[in-house]
DNA sequence: GTATGATTAAAACATTTGTTTGAATCAGTC
DNA sequence: GACTGATTCAAACAAATGTTTTAATCATAC
């Protein structure tokens, strides 16, 4: 009655008394964020869990739902770290919207100090979508577009139709996500590593670029001027 | 010597007689683009290409050996529908070398009218690079980044750095590639389609949007407004 | 302490998968 | 036709993998 042996003391890595259920979803999201679903094995994961192979089965029912519950979790981590209202105050500008939208987005997509797995996981799932994409578009990219589309359109004037909108939405999206689509490439070819103030000034970048070629266009509604 | 039965007549999808050789690595190209490495089984990449299941260790020596065979197939193959020199002539402009890139580009990632598993093959191996990932940094995506470097240092002005080019490079391949990345969840959200109509226009936004922020950055070289 | 329900553990099961084997078939040459 | 080397075929093998099973162990209430 006293042998009681510390089932959950410092089981790899360094915390204690977590739940299995939970570690299993924290390993889970690193493996399959790695390998991909086919890839990852329920071995593999038990072990880095430290739990039995059968724990997978009891408590998730099979390694496919343990693979949506992953995603869940990820989702939902993702959602109280970037809020749809990005930290900007309802008197900021336009043009900060934009700058806070971007920086958000690099960070979330580029920032390796902290566990990266939920976006590796979300980049997998979009370009190879599995049945749960649907959720994923419903809690997180439909309103983090939906967003985007109303700054946009507080940017430019409203002779722009619904294209020329979705367009720039689409050349702001497509710069900010290509550094995390070719990051391989991209430390292969020039040798470069994404730390916090790499961030920050790409972010700068983006806006500059965005706001000087919607402005360009022809159809930027207030006039911006870069310092 | 007249019993030449037409190897390579309608391999698409039924006919015999073509060498199995090429059509394990057309059925494996296909499978290995929709499913991955992992995903894709011998089996089925044998029964796609009307072989028995032995055909593929006997052909290629192993699964892996077969992979690298249809990534070097499809590079070549990539090689040679958009050389490095991507349809220019030599008295083009920088804006027309800029226009015809981003074009081919666009071209080449989103046209759905001939066999796209090459694109998508390549993709999956820039987002999860095998060993295979070098090679196609040398044949392929060097050069071409290589040839963005040239056009984009025409454009803007000496005063420009290195890392401004870079940026702007990553800002016109990102837009570019972006419909490819997310083509999914663009096709959920919005409903689009890629027919060429559309993927001309959308050429035509993305050199507006880049040479249009390039300009306001100020640092275009020649002065380029467009009609 | 005992009973009960939840959880964990070890082993085994059934299926899938890459690979190998050995015979059969084919193409070309004498 | 017979020989030869290349190719195809059906079958089997060995390893890996998701899942199940059955017993042991734990937490908790009585």
């Amino acid at each position: 009655m006293f042998d009681y042996q510390g089932k959950a003391e410092m089981e790899g890595s360094d915390k204690k008394g977590s739940d299995t259920r939970e570690r299993l979803i924290q390993a889970a999201g690193e493996i399959f964020a790695q390998r991909g679903f086919k890839g990852a094995t329920v071995r593999e994961i038990s072990r880095r869990a430290n739990a039995n192979i059968a724990a997978v089965n009891y408590h998730f029912g099979d390694k496919e739902e343990l693979y949506y519950e992953v995603l869940k979790n990820s989702l939902s981590s993702v959602i109280e770290k970037y809020p749809p209202d990005l930290g900007v105050t309802p008197e900021s500008t336009p043009e900060e919207r934009l700058h806070a939208f971007i920086r958000s987005l690099l960070f979330r997509v580029l920032d390796e100090s902290r566990p990266t797995w939920h976006t590796r996981l979300m980049a997998r799932e979009i370009a190879e979508p599995t049945a749960a994409l649907e959720q994923m578009i419903e809690n997180i990219l439909g309103p983090l577009y939906g967003y985007l589309t109303v700054v946009v359109k507080q940017l430019i004037s409203d002779k722009a139709n619904d294209e020329l909108v979705h367009n720039c939405m689409f050349s702001i999206m497509g710069q900010c996500l290509f550094y995390h689509n070719a990051r391989h490439v991209i430390s292969k070819l020039y040798h470069k590593k994404f730390g916090p103030e790499v961030i920050e000034r790409l972010s700068t970048h983006i806006m500059r670029f965005s706001l000087g070629a919607m402005k360009d266009l022809g159809i930027l509604d207030t006039p911006y001027t870069h310092k």
